[in-house]
DNA sequence: CCTTGACCTTCAAGTCACTGGAAGCCCATA
DNA sequence: TATGGGCTTCCAGTGACTTGAAGGTCAAGG
């Protein structure tokens, strides 16, 4: 399989493979002997788990972490617990704080005639010096 | 007022102040003999403003666009109101894939012993080839 | 008077996770 | 044989800063 071909079996853009290989988070690529890079099953394995994983929003290192402990046969699930349990609570926080915006805003906008007058209580919030 | 009394004022730190002004979203601070910038009354206002709306998720291309029409007299609220509307649709969408990914990762927690054991729904599920 | 420490200045580079583009080789098909 | 697509590398750009280095300025203490 080329890398065409890979990025198309586990939806990594060739472009990613090539920068994920780059950074070291996989490994470097077989190469044929025109120097194109080859993949086989476990190679599109593990790029179908890496980009289930970022899809879920686990940072590139965390990423790693994991398949680290995916490959670690005496991993304990308890630390693949705590590294999900930790960025489940990162994405809480990063919920809550969409939340806040997203309240404010709508309370501004509601308030907003959105008319053709330049009176606009959205701009004098961001402009009041509280 | 230096840049750094500014940025006590303002909560934007120098070094982004600086930035601010490399990017041209505020205009060149005047400078005192010694070459330090100076700032007065509407540049605190302003970076306030910059600071604020920073703060409710809006790009810094954005605030730009929000600084123009704060400026802008003959503006429509109706320009302010569209921003801030496709804004929180934005913040909208970003919190409902938050809350996906949060509720898989939930699902896939309460699954796991998280003992000293390998075994590991969570890097089970990463791995699956559906 | 000198030093210390806290400011300020600029410019370059690093961060994160890619993405785009240019220049050039490789390969199958019409 | 020409064409078009896919592959290679490397460099630069994105967003919004942040860090660091090297050096100028200023007020206060010894």
């Amino acid at each position: 399989m080329n890398i065409g071909a890979a990025a198309e079996a586990t939806g990594v853009p060739p472009k990613t493979i090539r920068y994920y290989e780059s950074i070291g988070l996989i490994p470097p690529a077989t190469r044929a002997e025109n120097g194109y890079r080859h993949y086989t099953g476990f190679d599109i394995e593990t790029l179908k788990f890496i980009q289930r994983t970022r899809h879920l929003g686990f940072s590139v290192k965390d990423v790693g972490g994991l398949l680290a402990l995916w490959h670690d046969k005496d991993r304990t699930s308890a630390s693949v617990k705590a590294l999900a349990l930790n960025h489940i609570s990162d994405v809480e926080q990063r919920i809550q704080e969409l939340d806040t915006i997203r309240k404010t805003l709508i309370d501004l906008t509601e308030r907003c005639h959105g008319d053709d007058r330049p009176e606009c209580p959205i701009l004098d919030e961001f402009a009041t010096s509280d």
